[in-house]
DNA sequence: CTAGGGTTAG
């Protein structure tokens, strides 16, 4: 830095010197400033007298390369401000690279007209940065245009469009795209690997992702840290935690990343043991465990409801020197409430450091609830309700507090609220893949193109389900109807909808895998669990929290979620 | 001096 000073003193006292004729000579200075000391290389750059392009950019990778930071969106606007020295491809990737790290929207659409005014809108940098900002704002239509207009696409073009489409959950249009780059003759790296991946571990898709795995192996491409870490966790998050398991000591190299998937991964299996004996390994290993981890820790201990455990971990994270964030107080509460141990979770709630959100108060009204602690259910649900007026969860989580006490009349009111509301509960919504597509069931939507077969089939297994003596669990149908529309709309639950497919669609061994975007019911955890015994096959159910393996009629679970 | 990547509560 002392010599930095000097230098800086030298410019000072020499105007002359930050004449344009000296620019590459400064740049230098400013590069070197930018790598060890950001702003000061700012300074340095104001006090030029006409700063050339290079020195803008310069002081804006060096904001990149530390925290995030909104100095390369107001260098550029400096920049637009002072009319010179203009912008070139470098700037446009640093910009839009800094408005995709703080999902700066607006100003990420304003430096795009400015691209396009500027005439370097349809460079491949320019392109690919502004393909990869879109995405990440959650735009992916908007990343789809652009990469529409591209007239060359090299394969980090390519890669970031399917990691856009994988990010957001959209994994056939993910699949489509990667399809598509190998028919343009453009050969997958690692990078397009790990978001093809990622795609598969979101839906489930594990034949999908095996199929990727031996892709891999087969095409050479390099297995570095991130493909493993993406294999581990896709493995995992499919309910193949051996498979997770044998990528994971294969290898060479582990950081906390790969050790945190492996972790949670043992934690959604309800695997809780090994999932504790792994961070301890973990800690042998010296390898510094980073927030993640510690949620996967957590979360298993609540999984396995392992109470002192979660506190022994809590209390060592706070020596640590790590501060909760509001997923581990939400680990920790859903460690009391699992445990029945509502008053505690309320303790601990108000003990906490930053301001509950409203999912933490939701795991304590069902607490509440199960542990007939009506009052201060009904108190916290109507606080809900008033914080967040147009979410369904709050409404339903009342009248299911009123429900559960017989309390029919105030139920009906909270229902009509929302009726009158016009507020929408999210579909239950379950996929599953067949032949390397993934097909969706929405709660009560019947536009699958095998719709027909599909409620036939499913008119049969339920009339199986009901002789083999089951009682259908009506309570888990808030609608305020008549007992035998609660039972088809039972029917009509996503899970079973997709169930159904797949026993339809594939034979006797092949498990049958299906993922769930809420919570499995108790009516559906019961049904699917005779489906596993009358069929005789394994059915496999990731639910929003968990994994459950029916077989021969019982559960994983075993019944604690 | 430029663009794409892995782990994340309920």
């Amino acid at each position: 830095m002392r010599v930095l000073d000097q230098i800086h003193a030298l410019i000072l006292t020499h105007p002359h010197i930050s004449h344009s004729t000296n620019a590459f000579s400064l740049s230098k200075v400013l590069c070197f400033a930018a790598y060890k000391n950001v702003q000061y290389a700012k300074r340095l750059l104001f006090q030029l007298r006409s700063p050339n392009i290079f020195a803008y950019n310069t002081v804006m990778r060096g904001f990149l390369q530390h925290s995030p930071s909104p100095e390369p969106i107001l260098l550029f606007r400096r920049l637009i401000r002072s009319k010179f020295p203009a912008s070139n491809t470098f700037t446009f990737a640093f910009v839009f690279k800094s408005c995709s790290i703080l999902t700066a929207f607006d100003e990420g659409r304003q430096v795009h007209k400015h691209a396009i005014a500027s005439g370097l809108g349809d460079n491949l940098f320019v392109q690919t940065s502004l393909l990869n900002f879109y995405t990440k704002c959650e735009e992916v239509e908007l990343g789809r245009k652009v990469f529409d207009e591209m007239f060359q696409r090299n394969v980090v073009a390519w890669s970031a469009m399917i990691g856009g489409y994988a990010r957001v959950g959209k994994v056939n249009e993910a699949l489509e795209v990667f399809r598509a780059m190998q028919k343009g003759g453009v050969e997958p790296d690692e990078v397009t690997m790990v978001s093809v991946i990622s795609a598969c571990a979101m839906a489930g898709a594990l034949d999908l992702g095996k199929w990727l795995h031996m892709f891999i192996d087969k095409n050479g491409i390099k297995n570095d840290l991130e493909v493993s870490t993406a294999l581990v966790s896709m493995y995992a998050k499919c309910g193949c935690i051996e498979k997770a398991w044998a990528v994971f000591e294969a290898m060479p190299v582990r950081d906390a990343k790969a050790w945190s998937s492996m972790i949670v991964g043992f934690s959604i299996m309800g695997m809780a043991k090994e999932a504790l004996d792994l961070f301890e390994r973990m800690g042998e290993a010296q390898v510094e465990p980073n927030h993640v981890t510690l949620i996967g820790v957590l979360s298993a201990c609540a999984h396995g409801g392992l109470v002192a455990e979660g506190r022994k971990y809590w209390s060592s994270m706070l020596n640590c020197g790590m501060e909760p964030s509001m997923e581990h107080y939400g680990c920790m509460v859903d460690l009391f409430c699992r445990a029945n141990k509502a008053e505690e979770a309320y303790e601990f709630v108000a003990s906490m450091r930053i301001a509950p959100n409203p999912a933490i108060w939701r795991t304590l009204v069902v607490s509440f609830k199960k542990n007939k602690m009506f009052h201060k259910g009904e108190e916290v649900a109507k606080q809900l309700i008033q914080l967040e007026p147009q979410n369904a969860e709050n409404y339903i989580l009342l009248s299911s507090l009123y429900a559960s006490k017989s309390d029919w009349v105030k139920m009906s009111r909270v229902r009509r609220q929302m009726r009158d509301r016009r507020i929408k509960a999210v579909p239950g919504c379950s996929s599953i893949e067949i032949n390397g597509h993934v097909h969706e069931f929405v709660m009560g939507d019947w536009s699958h193109p095998e719709a027909k077969a599909i409620t036939e089939f499913i008119r049969e297994v339920s009339g199986r389900v009901q002789a083999s003596g089951h009682e259908p669990w009506i309570a888990s149908v808030l609608q305020n109807v008549g007992n035998g529309e609660k039972l088809d709309a039972l029917w009509e639950h996503s899970e079973r909808l997709a169930i159904a497919y797949g026993l339809l669609k594939t034979k006797a061994p092949v498990t049958i895998r299906v993922v769930k975007n809420l919570r499995v019911c108790e009516d559906c955890h019961e049904v699917t669990k005779t489906i596993s015994k009358l069929y005789d096959r394994e059915i496999v159910v990731r639910d929003r929290i968990r994994f459950h393996k029916f077989a021969n009629g019982v559960c994983s679970c075993q019944d604690f979620w």
